[in-house]
DNA sequence: TTTCCACCTTAGAATTACTCCAAGTTTGGA
DNA sequence: TCCAAACTTGGAGTAATTCTAAGGTGGAAA
């Protein structure tokens, strides 16, 4: 195993560590199925809808409700450990675990979303933390569009730049 | 009227305009229910849903479609006359016909709800297009923190920083 | 360790946003 | 004016999410 990789499982750990921290801290229980989904959460690099997380739980927990699904992901949501990221164009939420200031990019044809790590992004934060007064403790950036390969369809299909 | 009235007046015909002139750009037809749409679009302040231009039109034209709000958006968004604002929280997509930049600052004690204008967000729409290679289309660009109002509180609260 | 209850999970029905479709209507160029 | 392509309409259909009621369980207190 080499030392990328190592590295990144030790950022999926932290990751879900704060997540269960943060169900704890917030007084609620850590039953199997949460931390089954906390899990799932913390170590992919997708952006799952509330539907795939089921579909990827679903095999360690025969029984698992949609409604627990959405029930926790709810929970997060409001604690502020996980993004919801919403309007990919696919009519789903997709959910981020990953709260280092980043973009999101979705496509609006694909309905795929990627992260874009951004140089400018740290500017932008600096510049609202100066300009709003505001105390900032995060941020949900995301750019919808069409992905290279979905420009490429379309400009197939009608020539008109 | 005074000079402030006059000049946001001013503001939503010229956005008017743009949507009106997108449309014949793209060859598709002036029909009275698109003109009743963008004039709704151009002329609020809100981000609505398709659902509430909906509403909002139906006492003008009583045969009105839902599928035509959305056939007349989804044209709209393709052309990057409008952004696509989705999730926030009510599982609808929001639109804004108002381009020019800037972010949402979200206080998670208050839950209000802000503009900012920012000339750095130009700048981070600028680098998100060169560097991601996407054809961005719309963008929902959320801080969450602190206004300055309840950080007093907070600090009155608990003297911790 | 055992008890107990407030919180959690579950299945399925209900709701909501959005899309698809076929038939009738209208726009705007010729 | 005429007409073909494009648009609108209403209703049916799809998919995501929420609601509800009944049964199950985590974890604090005894």
């Amino acid at each position: 195993m080499n030392e990328v990789l190592v590295r990144v499982s030790s950022e999926a750990q932290q990751r879900e560590a704060r997540l269960l921290q943060a169900l704890r801290d917030a007084g609620l229980r850590l039953t199997p199925q949460r931390r089954a989904i906390c899990h799932y959460l913390a170590h992919t690099d997708a952006h799952p809808t509330a539907q795939q997380i089921f579909a990827a739980v679903k095999p360690e927990f025969p029984s698992l409700s949609l409604a627990t699904v959405y029930n926790t992901l709810d929970a997060l949501v409001r604690l502020g450990a996980v993004h919801a990221l919403g309007g990919a164009g696919d009519g789903a939420i997709h959910y981020d675990a990953d709260l280092r200031p980043h973009v999101n990019l979705a496509c609006l044809q694909c309905h795929r979303m990627v992260d874009l790590p951004c140089e400018a992004v740290a500017d932008l934060n600096r510049r609202v933390t100066a300009e709003s007064g505001y105390r900032i403790l995060g941020a949900r950036l995301v750019y919808y569009g069409l992905c290279p390969d979905c420009q490429r369809t379309a400009r197939e299909a009608s020539p008109t730049p």
